[in-house]
DNA sequence: CCGCTTTCTTACAACGTTGTAGACCGTTCT
DNA sequence: AGAACGGTCTACAACGTTGTAAGAAAGCGG
């Protein structure tokens, strides 16, 4: 009866309390190792009347395995993000294992230190989505934590990575709107200066759609912003309504992106659909909300979190120099309101 | 020159190439204990050439401090959540801990299981932001692992608050949309069943501006609501909208209810604000993106974490059995286009 | 030059866990 | 009957860190 005041049970008070070795609490704990059964019993209860759980740090120093895995993301608030986070969260927990959200910012300097297993060996292994990744960088990383990319393959960075297919995605999303008879598509994501991977991925999936329907592409329609946010998705959408001759429809590289579109039309006192179709990309979950409600590309989150979870735990108990792997998961386009009507006139 | 393959630098290795003992690399690293000057640059010289990382379960095992803090929102999707979020994590990081988010998905389970520091000892503390917790099951926990409750007070909790003045926040609102000479100011949000303290707080704003104004209150106005979802908001306004006499103003008590007000009244035709007049609650970051943009309450998110976070090391560090506080964070409207114009007619 | 303090450094043990190697038991085979 | 064998269980050491207590070196007054 021993019990030291305030702190939890550990496994040397249920082995004395079920009158067995340590080892032989931890063999019935981990279950690895068989154990007679009414020993078994015996240290079952013990456990549970003393409520015992193991330390997870305890364990770590002796395994190194920490059941700790880092998910890095760019802007937490952004809601993709978000929801990636949320499924990755469920995912992990499917494996028993924790989730520390690190915020980079999209800072390549932050995003470098994720990669490396952030600031302490907590971590077993790290789910990075970058923005802004030098892949030089990384691939020059000495500390060697087990690392999955989550979005598009830029170059031959040394790490596994799990993504939806952007080209065929941006591909079926642009066709959907020339499918409307929309002749007048423009694009909004397009990057010039340092031209993302995901950026170049969804671009070429428009211009194939273009090309697929015969519809010549005119660089007027594709202004080029800065990141995927609202506000930049309103500034490109107010220069297209600039033009001589605006746009009928737009395809937006992120959901974000079209919410600031729908905005700035409604500024400008455009109906949408009717005089502007609109699909983003993502499927957050404000645009079932929209007013209207946006067409857009859905990503099959909890199937990406799914992946990626695996990913990473295959590679922290595998061979740490198998050969890099990519995992696609799948997408559909929901049509929506905002991408409804047929051209008006 | 020994180094192991593949693994992180210990104190040991620091302390055999700067030619010292393990304790004194130990001294140098965590600066408490004085450490001659050479001695110190020898160390830091050291440490720096073989990029030395303390090793936080070691520490965490020795030390019984792990630098973690478990995070336990309802719904991390939800964007006030994820928002509120990455501000922890930004407060958290300016202290140096790290966050472990738990998703409770509102489970009353969940919510307990959190509160009692989750599976394992690996966490320092608990921030938690409650939904459905019975503040019975919490006020019997066992475990006590320092804990701050996010959000409105509950009867008497034991453990630390942090929140913002909702009274008075949905009284500053109410009274808005009234000094807009609106007189049929509905509220959404209003709860049943398990009477939510954050419902009621808001509840209370709610009857006292009207009492202010001399506004007779309406029950028609208030329909209950089961969640503060975008699509519960939805419903209630269509319910309002069937009343013979409809609301010229809402006031809702989340702006994803605000959100879905704006689609209903959308959908019914209405004009936002010239028919109806809305007013949310949270400052997310999209209700500057709605259509209209959407007038709110803004808590100041970032104090909000900052002080739950230092609530929440401050209980670690000192006498787990000192009195409970209860700390404000500030709020303020935001006025934005869904509540610009004056009554109509 | 001695003894004393002061300043700096070190050896050791412990935190809770698990892998290794071996001890002990009853059973089966020769 | 003795040897060999599974099946269970246990003692011990180690993971990387820090608190304790004690050791060594240097400075000082007498």
């Amino acid at each position: 009866m021993a019990q030291r005041p305030s702190k939890g049970a550990r496994l040397k008070d249920v082995a004395a309390r079920a009158d067995v070795s340590i080892k032989t609490v931890s063999n019935v704990v981990r279950g690895q190792v068989r154990v007679a059964e009414p020993t078994r019993q015996r240290v079952l209860r013990a456990i549970d009347e003393l409520d015992y759980r193991p330390h997870a740090s305890a364990r770590h120093l002796r395994t190194g395995r920490s059941g700790v895995i880092a998910l890095a993301v760019p802007e937490l608030v952004q809601p993709y993000f978000a929801e990636l986070a949320a499924a990755v969260i469920a995912a992990a927990a499917e494996s028993g294992v924790s989730v520390l959200i690190e915020d980079t910012g999209g800072d390549p300097a932050a995003e470098l230190s994720a990669a490396c297993g952030l600031s302490d060996p907590l971590i077993d292994g790290v789910l990075l989505s970058p923005q802004h990744l030098d892949q030089n960088a990384l691939a020059r990383r000495e500390r060697r934590v087990p690392l999955v990319l989550l979005g598009e393959r830029d170059y031959e960075v040394p790490a596994d990575h799990v993504l939806v297919d952007s080209v065929a995605a941006a591909r079926e999303a642009t066709a959907h709107l020339l499918a409307l008879g929309r002749r007048r598509v423009a694009a909004i994501g397009f990057q010039n200066n340092p031209p993302h991977a995901t950026s170049q991925q969804r671009a070429r999936g428009y211009h194939e759609a273009l090309h697929a329907a015969a519809v010549p592409y005119d660089p007027e329609l594709t202004p080029p912003v800065g990141d995927f946010s609202r506000t930049e998705g309103a500034a490109a959408m107010r220069a297209l309504l600039a033009l001589p001759e605006p746009p009928d429809a737009v395809f937006c590289f992120s959901d974000l992106l079209a919410s600031g579109v729908l905005r700035a039309a409604y500024d400008h006192g455009l109906r949408v659909p009717q005089d502007l179709a609109v699909v983003g990309f993502d499927d957050i979950e404000e645009t079932r909300f929209c007013v209207p409600s946006l067409s857009t590309v859905a990503p099959d989150k909890p199937q990406l979190a799914r992946l990626a979870v695996q990913a990473l735990l295959g590679r922290i108990a595998g061979d740490p120099d198998a050969p890099h792997t990519t995992r696609h998961a799948t997408h559909r386009l929901v049509r929506r309101e905002s991408s409804t009507l047929p051209t008006a006139g």
